[in-house]
RNA sequence: GGAGGGGUAGCGUAAUUGGUAACGCAGUGGUCUUGAAAACCACCGCCUUCGGGCUUGCAGGUUCGAGUCCUGUCCCCUCCGCCA
């Protein structure tokens, strides 16, 4: 959620940098709204500071056993006037509330203009795309023959989407979360397990709603949903709170992750890229203020260096306006080398939301000798989607025989096996 | 899922028949001190258009006035049931 002062105060500003993520406010309708809703408010304030007096003459009265009948006649009037005046509010405080929601977050000066990913600026490069002497295979053709991935029987048990990993890919997905997780906390992250399904107030909290309600599973009769990323639990951990140790916090943890990817039909419809479930580990970290986008380039560093460690070819792109998610103010995108695609596919988002969902979620800390309480910065960025990084690894690494080399650094998490 | 008990400031506790949230501890700043402790003073939930308003898990209701009464709901504890 944006800051209504700011809207209040530079409207023009927040315009041209929501303009750049090609997103059209209406910002003219919040500033009625907040106009109005600040003037009856006021009209409010001043009406109960009336009846708390005369309330407090009554009770005066009563205690000397005098009359006050005439005195409550006239404070119930007072009260008729507040109830009739908070009733106009009512439209206007929830209708100024639902559009602050929808409205994103504004992009950091550096974000390229643009519209879509073909104006991403690439920011980084790592490793070269392999060259095979042999006819290139597919991860779902090689997963299948090795009889490592079972899509046809994951279609009977659940639908399309899913997948089941079988043997040596259930072996090689539980390696890659321990490897990303044991990376992960050698970087000063601290390992959390947390719920897959939450409140709506958490989804509100990260800013997945109002928005963005028909992406994610719902669990109908028990009223939670499905977590689309441990962003959602993890940053919510701090919801409603004031972060009493010291900042930044930094945290990681595996979990499934359930999206509905309605509409997506059609696209990326083999193989491991595109589930309704997928594994990722993530890291989120709530930071000063001032300091994060200097963590954002840590954070990037962090995921980068787990593709590095791995030995698969990727660059980074800074995600142009037009191609940012909601509640990002920066992004980067590590997009890892897809033979059988013939190019770069995204295996991680890292991004700083500023203070956006901590805005949303009420997260704050005490800055050193400051009385006030201040938002923190949150940020967050896979490191990596797992099921991605199998696709990758089973396709960087096939040889001529259909069997695939498994890379140094996941070996000991194999049991020393050097191939499947 | 059922029955009972509970939720008040970071923690622990108060608040007559409904009368306008009190106290202790912890913490922060200050006085005093060579320094510290002790003592004393102030601060110690949120918003504010600086008038004031809000805050007893949350949302409503009754009332001039609700921590207190009523309805719904969330969470915690105990017991029972179920269960990995």
């Amino acid at each position: 959620m944006l800051d209504i002062k700011r809207i209040r105060q530079e409207p023009d500003t927040v315009k041209a940098l929501l303009a750049k993520k090609h997103v059209k406010v209406n910002l003219d309708t919040v500033k009625e709204l907040d106009q109005k809703r600040r003037q009856v408010t006021l009209q409010i304030e001043q009406l109960k500071a009336r009846r708390n007096q005369s309330s407090e003459a009554v009770s005066q009265r009563k205690k000397r056993g005098e009359d006050a009948e005439a005195l409550i006649v006239e404070t119930r009037q007072v009260g008729e006037e507040i109830k009739a005046l908070e009733t106009s509010l009512e439209p206007i405080d929830k209708e100024l509330q639902d559009f602050l929601l929808t409205v994103p977050n504004t992009p950091l000066p550096q974000v390229p203009a643009g519209e879509s990913a073909a104006d991403n600026v690439e920011a980084h490069k790592f490793g070269t795309p392999p060259v095979f002497s042999f006819p290139v295979q597919a991860h779902w053709d090689i997963g299948e023959a090795l009889g490592i991935l079972d899509f046809e029987r994951a279609r009977k048990i659940s639908g399309a989407r899913f997948t089941v990993l079988a043997d040596g890919g259930a072996r090689l997905s539980r390696a890659l979360i321990n490897f990303m997780l044991d990376h992960a906390r050698a970087r000063g992250y601290q390992e959390m397990a947390t719920p897959y399904l939450v409140n709506a107030a958490s989804m509100f909290g990260t800013g997945q709603f109002p928005k963005f309600v028909d992406d994610v599973f719902h669990v109908v009769p028990h009223d939670y949903y499905l977590i689309p990323t441990a962003e959602v639990p993890l940053t919510n951990l701090y919801r409603d709170e004031i972060i009493a140790a010291p900042l930044p916090l930094k945290f990681t943890a595996y979990t499934a992750s359930f999206r509905a990817e309605a509409g997506a039909a059609g696209r990326d419809t083999r193989g491991l890229i595109r589930q309704h479930q997928f594994d990722k580990v993530e890291l989120v970290r709530f930071e000063e203020p001032e300091k994060s986008e200097a963590a954002l380039q840590q954070m990037l560093r962090d995921a980068e260096s787990v593709l590095e460690d791995l030995g698969l070819p990727y660059h980074t792109v800074m995600l142009c306006g037009g191609d940012m998610g909601f509640g990002q103010a920066l992004t980067y995108d590590i997009e890892v080398w897809l033979p059988s695609y013939g190019k770069y596919v995204e295996i991680s988002s890292v991004s700083t939301m500023t203070d956006f969902q901590a805005r949303r979620a009420g997260i704050r800390y005490r800055p050193a000798g400051s009385k006030k309480t201040e938002l923190v910065h949150t940020l967050n960025g896979s490191a990596l989607a797992v099921g991605r990084t199998m696709a990758a690894l089973l396709e960087n690494y096939q040889m001529a025989n259909g069997h695939v080399q498994i890379p140094e650094a996941l070996r000991p998490y194999m049991g020393g096996l050097d191939q499947l």
